[in-house]
RNA sequence: GCUGCUGUAGCUCAGUGGUAGAGCGCACCCUUGGUAAGGGUGAGGUCGGGAGUUCAAUCCUCCCCAGCAGCACCA
């Protein structure tokens, strides 16, 4: 029989014959190993272990100390397992799939009726029940043929086109969880009473697509999470109780910043506090814009059709466009970007390659019609206020104005606390207008940028817009989800469509280069990112209400008062809180709507010239000469850029 | 947009086929209290909108709107 040899971990390596298992591998080396075995790493892949090894490999046995491993095999048994306590319960639903994804699995049902939440505890409890049968786990590889027949005959289409979409000469595996059956990739536990009964939990419900296209039928998902112990996942459920806390809508509410009516559905009110972090963001980003090179503009919201059909949003944007009718004979629309506009600023005069690169910036707000379910508070709404800008620059420049561009959106999130910023690059999709070159420069551009950067990125083959390739840097919010922030792309095909051009050292007539950036993306969005990753503790600078002074007996509210207008004349903002309440009650309230700082008086200062400072999230105060307060918090007060 | 759920006072939520309740907040009064809720009194609701069933609808049915979770979408 033909030999074959295996790594260990250790660099130790031993001979065994062709088609051994890890589970023999496991009883050669000791035998309470092989009881704890429950999978392997077989050159680094996944490796079940009742499958064969046929040829040289490095194999790492894994135990139920191997936390990733673990809890990959845990959740994907509990995934059949719930399938087959569905099956059990209702046995006309038919199933799908039923992936591992972060912290558990989830499985696509079709079922007539709705899962309700009741239906998730018995669910719940036949899974258990399936668990304690501790029945054994095995596999086969079957014919596609015997495969297809046997999900026709149990009437389970679904399963029969995932058959079907698998590639001929992939091997189709079984595994049986008990007697009931699945099509599976493995690799799996070896039977059903190893995944941890006490640390799952079916968390929702919630409509799936099939093969995740809208055009199809309409699934059931449930979601669960599993852990390798109860502590672990009380302690998710925790986080995620923690989470809901920091929830932008939430503390948007708390703090006063902002509210939402149904009137407009997807566009904020911003009440006064919210609205001073908006503008004191603008304010900070008009800076750092000024300070390298860009020109701010302004162009109208309602623009004439024809404008429109030029840029191409007319026809190809037209399902998200808000439009306006007016009495005369025109039709208008409402800017779904600002690029058109930039465009129109751009060719009113004929330009000069001296005059590039040339950098217009606008705080521009555009509307979109979003579809209903994607609104989201902040993060996801229907009318915005882009940070937008659009670099003309000729092909010489491209490189360099890319890598400006990259660096100076890692120095602004850097200033707001995101150090870790996950970029994706988009790169051409198949429906795209603009020749390969041009595709090859920009998407090698935006690459090149990355790779100096000495940044980590990910590829999406084919998710660039139809003009160009895209960077999108994206920022998570309190629960782990993903939001796209900034972006830079590359765009060969607005200049053509308006006929921009410059004129070359030469005397020629060229069109530009167009870059298309964003940093913080949305105003919008941003905020409620930040308000998300500081819980609604915004920096001093970017409070509305940096100090609270606080009187503690109503002899004091005069001193009070002069604390007050001292710090306001600073150019602090500041309010009095003279009420007739204790200063219990006046640090609570003022705790809980997150101003950064209060100072309380009574009659220990107003006779000492000194203040009792309180910073949020301190138990402890502590005391300040009057004449040394304001020099401290004005230097707090500075943004990031200017200290 | 799709599936499911939700919509009662400013907020968080209870409740009933006979037109409504709590806590917090708000107003007023008492209280002058030293770092996360002192006490009392009071005001406040077309029970998301429309239609239907019924002697009677906040409650039951249907349609619409909005929100929540997920999916899809996101130039």
């Amino acid at each position: 029989m033909a030999q074959i040899s295996l790594t260990f971990p250790d660099g130790n390596s031993r001979h065994f014959p062709a088609g051994i298992t890890p589970s023999e591998v496991a009883a050669s080396i000791s035998n309470s190993l092989a009881k704890k075995a429950i999978s392997a790493y077989v050159d680094d892949q996944h490796w079940d272990l009742q499958w064969p090894i046929q040829q040289d490999a490095r194999i790492a046995i894994n135990t139920m100390k191997d936390e990733v491993a673990a809890n990959e095999l845990a959740r994907h048994d509990l995934a059949h397992i719930m399938a087959r306590a569905v099956q059990e319960i209702w046995p006309d639903t038919k199933v799908t799939i039923g992936p591992v994804i972060e912290n558990g699995w989830y499985y696509d049902f079709d079922r007539a009726e709705p899962f309700t939440p009741e239906d998730l505890g018995a669910i719940e409890k036949k899974m258990k029940e399936i668990i304690n049968l501790r029945d054994p786990v095995r596999t086969e590889i079957w014919p596609r043929e015997k495969a297809i027949a046997h999900y026709e005959a149990g009437n389970e289409p679904y399963k029969v086109e995932l058959i079907e979409a698998i590639p001929g000469t992939e091997p189709l595996r079984m595994y049986w969880h008990g007697d009931w059956q699945d099509l599976c990739r493995g690799p799996h536990l070896q039977h059903t009473g190893q995944v941890p009964a006490d640390a799952f939990k079916l968390m929702s419900v919630a409509g799936a697509y099939w093969r995740g296209d809208s055009d199809r039928a309409m699934l059931q998902r449930i979601y669960g999470v599993a852990f390798t112990g109860k502590e672990k996942l009380k302690a998710h459920l925790t986080m995620l109780e923690e989470a809901a806390k920091r929830d932008h809508r939430k503390l948007g509410r708390e703090m006063n910043l902002f509210h939402f009516e149904e009137h407009a559905p997807g566009s904020v009110f911003w009440h006064p506090n919210g609205w001073h972090v908006f503008q004191n963001l603008i304010a900070y980003m008009r800076r750092r814009q000024d300070a390298v090179g860009y020109v701010e503009v302004n162009t109208p919201d309602i623009m004439d059709r024809a404008l429109w059909e030029t840029s191409g949003h007319w026809f190809n944007y037209m399902d998200n466009m808000f439009l306006a009718k007016t009495h005369d004979e025109r039709d208008y629309a409402l800017k779904p970007m600002n690029c058109p506009g930039h465009m129109m600023i751009y060719n009113h005069t004929l330009r000069s390659y001296r005059d590039l690169p040339m950098k217009i910036s606008e705080f521009g707000k555009v509307h979109r019609y979003e579809p209903s379910g994607a609104l989201h508070g902040l993060l996801r709404v229907r009318s915005f206020t882009q940070d937008d800008a659009h670099i003309y620059c000729t092909p010489d420049q491209l490189q360099e104005e890319c890598a400006k561009v990259n660096k100076l959106i890692l120095s602004i999130y850097r200033d707001f606390g995101f150090e870790d910023v996950h970029v994706k690059l988009s790169t051409r999709p198949e429906n795209r207008i603009g020749s390969d070159e041009s595709w090859d420069l920009s998407e090698s551009a935006l690459q090149t940028t990355l790779e100096q950067a000495g940044m980590s990125y990910a590829i999406f083959e084919g998710e660039g817009a139809f003009y160009g390739p895209k960077l999108e840097y994206v920022l998570r919010d309190a629960i782990g989800r993903d939001w796209q922030c900034g972006t830079l792309q590359v765009d060969y095909n607005l200049p053509e469509r308006f006929g921009s051009t410059y004129v070359t050292a030469a005397g020629d007539k060229e069109a530009p280069v167009m870059l298309h950036r964003a940093l913080f993306g949305s105003l919008e969005r941003f905020t409620g990112i930040l308000i998300e990753n500081w819980e609604g503790k915004l920096p001093f600078w970017l409070a509305p209400r940096q100090v609270v002074v606080a009187s503690i007996i109503s002899e004091a509210n005069d001193y009070a008062q002069k604390v007050t207008d001292l710090l306001r004349a600073a150019g602090i903002r500041v309010e009095a809180d003279l009420r007739n309440e204790k200063i219990n009650y006046k640090v609570r309230e003022h705790s809980v709507s997150k101003v950064p700082v209060i100072l309380a008086c009574g009659m220990r200062e107003l006779e000492g010239e000194t203040v009792s400072m309180r910073r949020l999230g301190s138990k402890q105060s502590s005391v300040v000469s009057l004449n040394d307060v304001t020099a401290t918090l004005s230097d707090e007060a500075l943004a990031p850029d200017m200290r």
